[in-house]
Order: structure tokens, then sequence, then C-alpha cells
DNA sequence: AGGCGCTTGTGAAGCCGTGCACAAATCGCG
DNA sequence: CGCGATTTGTGCACGGCTTCACAAGCGCCT
């Protein structure tokens, strides 16, 4: 490999994993985590792979950059490959974190234990509604949006989740950098500016519809015409075995 | 499920676009109606990509595969542009959507405006515990997922979410596919096996949060090494023009 | 009518990610 | 102790995506 070993700093940690390795990460973990349940103390690449829906070869690459992790012939071990990589992920403690809108779908957010269960606490909700103000939502209170740059402190808060209307997200989001945010999950409908160094993750679930709707249309339009100008190569279902997951 | 090919369509219709071309139009979209909402009747390449925030360069290209749309010296068209994303969207008509599971997630996503507003109806809510079935939620009466295929061919549903437990979700994804259901979004954290032909489409928050998680740490980690400013929250950056996101 | 400025559309180059195929390494067993 | 079975780690090639840079086209102004 021609990755760069820019002299004596063989520190502790990876600077720069391949970005599609860091996103399917946590699917590996999540898969790990599945297999320690049932009792496994090892996985063969293959094995893993199948959990996590990814190729082989792939999963292999992706963990051989956190360094030596599996023993030929043999696999990884469970509980080991899990504390690497939440080591890499940053997730040896828990990272707490900041929701700013709990209307319909922060309400939603708020109780998610899926955040509970993976490594991050709610530590805070936010709203710019007065009247939403002081609201108990899993035993939390509701908090004054000007109430951001204490309570981001006192919790040492590094990652927000952003659930307001799309029209309010750059607004919040400026506060949000600006009382030292620098990771933002955006559930907004729209682009947010932020300044360098500052990381901006967004989920549109409309989006997400809607690229699925390409898929039906361009189905159905295939379906409705003879299947004669088709080229060899390209379209048909053959049957191959497992799914197919158009991922991120 | 019969789509009829409705329209004088004039001229080639759905060549096979690059995937992440697809992804991104919906983003455009989006723009492209704020624009319109804001009076503008065309715009450039390098303004839509700004509304977007993507590089105009890559717009040009995304939207080329579309056939011709812009006009040089001036831009595109705002109005027929969003037709044009529309039409190859399949979002010519409202798609009816089935979800399933109301609890936490699923209820705000049946209320979520959202969904409404960019070319989808929420058709039918079920729910496999017999206790939330007759319940209703913005208008939906739940009904129980035993009726799923009658629902799915009632309402013409190709779509569905799946907002269950994860435990759940394998099960409801073989009913959906039985009752005739093409396209997934699994909001369930784990992987879901469909068979050749139905797309899926994930959205994992906590899965969001740890890649989040990730740049917290490497961004801590390369701030400990070099000049010490060891407030945990302000980090020293950098100040290149314009904020970066980390994309889909 | 013709030229000028602006913007699109695209050829070409480079980068990143994927997947195959295989050598290296490890364990278990005779 | 050595051999075979097994599985990891990775060199390599390929395809897709991104970005630059620029020619081609269009409208406007003189």
């Amino acid at each position: 490999m021609s990755q760069q070993r820019t002299g004596p700093t063989d520190g502790p940690d990876f600077p720069d994993l391949p970005e599609a390795t860091v996103a399917r990460l946590p699917e590996y973990l999540r898969a790990l985590h599945h297999l320690a349940e049932d009792g496994h103390d090892t996985v063969s690449s293959e094995g893993l792979a199948a959990a996590a829906g990814v190729n082989s070869a792939k999963l292999r690459k992706d963990l051989s950059h956190l360094g030596r992790t599996g023993t030929r012939g043999v696999g990884y071990d469970v509980t080991l490959l899990i504390d690497q990589i939440e080591q890499v992920l940053g997730l040896t403690h828990r990272r707490a974190v900041a929701l700013v809108g709990v209307g319909n779908l922060g309400h939603a957010l708020a109780g998610y234990a899926g955040f509970g269960t993976r490594g991050f606490r709610i530590a805070a909700l936010f709203d710019a509604d007065h009247s939403r103000v002081g609201e108990h939502i899993n035993g939390l209170v509701v908090r004054h949006i000007d109430d951001l740059p204490e309570v981001v402190d006192q919790e040492s808060i590094s990652i927000a989740v952003i659930a307001t209307p799309a029209h309010a997200a750059q607004h919040v989001a400026d506060r949000l950098v600006e009382a030292g945010v620098t990771s933002v999950l955006n559930f907004a409908p729209c682009v947010l500016n932020v300044p360098d160094g500052v990381d901006v993750r967004k989920v549109d679930l409309a989006i997400e519809l809607q690229i699925l709707s390409f898929h039906e249309h361009r189905k159905s339009a295939l379906t409705a015409l003879p299947a004669a100008v088709q080229k060899p190569g390209r379209v048909g279902m053959a049957n191959r075995l497992g799914g197919e997951a158009v991922a991120t």
C-alpha cells in the first residue's frame, strides 16, 4: 500500500481511514455486538461480512486499516474487534449529544432508545418556542435555545442534532457552532453552511423516498416496455442470492 | 401493479443515470422549489450548485444526463427544470406509501409534513400490536399487519417504510415483499435480506452519530499534539472558504 | 449585423472504492 | 515435527465519480 506513513508519527490513533470505511465500521460494530450476544467468540470475515451485508474482501480491507486485528486460519476475536472499532470511532466514553427542536420528530428522537444503547447520551433538549420550554421528555427538561452556550459548556457537548423546521435550521446551526459544537446531524431539509472544521451529516427523509421513487419509476417503465432493446450487461433481474441494498 | 405510460413522451425517457446523480436530484429539486418561491425564473449552474451545496461542474454534468435542459449564456429555467426532475424521479403523481410500526419513531414519521409536501402520501399505517390497531394518527387508522396484502393492493402501494424494532424488521420486510412492495425505507438498525428487484434504503440514526463521533475523535486527537489550546470546545480551525459537509 | 460577455456542456485526467485472486500466516492433527 | 486445511491481508485491475479547463452556443448591446 502506498499509504503515506509520514515520518515517525506512528501514533496510537488512526488519522486517515477512507471515508467509506468509516461509514461501514458502525455497521460492523452492530453486527459484532449481535454476534457477541449469541455467544460467538470469533468470526470469519465471511461470517461478519454476511451479517453486515457487505463483501468479505471489502470487510477485510476495511479492518486491515485498523492494524493487526485478525488471526489467519481462525478469524477475528469478537470482543477484541469490538474494542478496536469502538476505540477508533471514539466510543470509549458515552458522548453527550444536544437535541434542538422538540417538535414532532424531535420528540421521537429524544425517546429513541438506539442512541442510548450505542454510545450516546442525549444530554439536553432545546427549543425556541417558550411554550415548550420546561416540558419533560424522557426524563429531560426542555430548555430554551438561549441556554445553549451554558449547557454545551457544562455538559461538554460536541455533537448536536437539529430537528427544527428548515427555516430555523441555519440559525440554530450558527448558534450551535458559536457555542462550540463541532459536529451536527441535520434532519431539517436544507443545506447548512458551517465553518471549516465543523462536520455536518444530513438525513432527509423525503429524499430517501424520492430516490426510491426513481427506482420504482424505472422498474415500472421497464416492465411496461417490451424487452427488446436491452443491453446484455445492464438491466435485468437475474436471481443472485442475497439482498441488494442501496447504501449511503 | 399496472403503471400506465401516460402522456406524450417527447424524447428518450429513462436513461440509466449514475446512482450518485440520482441521489442528488432530490437535493436540486428542493433548492429549485425554494428558488421558485423566491420568484426566480432562471438559475445559473453556479447559483443552483451553491443552493444545493455541491460543485457547479458536478451539477452541470448531473443535469446533462436529463437531456437538453439549460440555455447557454442564461442558465436553467427553474420551472422547466423542476418538471424535468420530477418527471425523472417519477414524482408526477403522489406515490402512496405504507408505514409499518407506529411506535415512537413511526408516530413521528406518520406526522411528518415533509412527506406530503414532496410527492408522497402516507396511505396506510400498520402495526403488529393489537392494542395499537384502531388508533387514529393524523387522520389515519392503524391497521393490523395482517391486512397488508389487502391494503397494498387497494391503494396501489409500492413503497413502504419500516419503523419497527430491529427484531421484527426482517419479518415485516418479508411480508411487505410478499404483498407486492418493491421499495423499502428501513429505519430499523439491521440488515434486510430481500429478493433481487426490491430496493432497500436504510437510515440508521445511531450510525450517523457514530460517524460524527469518529470525526470528533480525530479532531481532538489532532489538537492534542500541536500547539496546545486545551479547551475541548473550540478547536483550531483553518480558514478555507465555505462550509464542509460530509455528504451521503 | 456583428462582436462580446456569459454560461452551458463535455473531453480528459485523476482519485477513490470495489472485488478478484493469491500468497502468507496460523492452527490442529497425525 | 510437518502437513494440510483454513482464513487473513493485500497487490492489482477495473469502473465510477469528481474536478478542471475549455470550446461551443446563446443573448444582448452597439
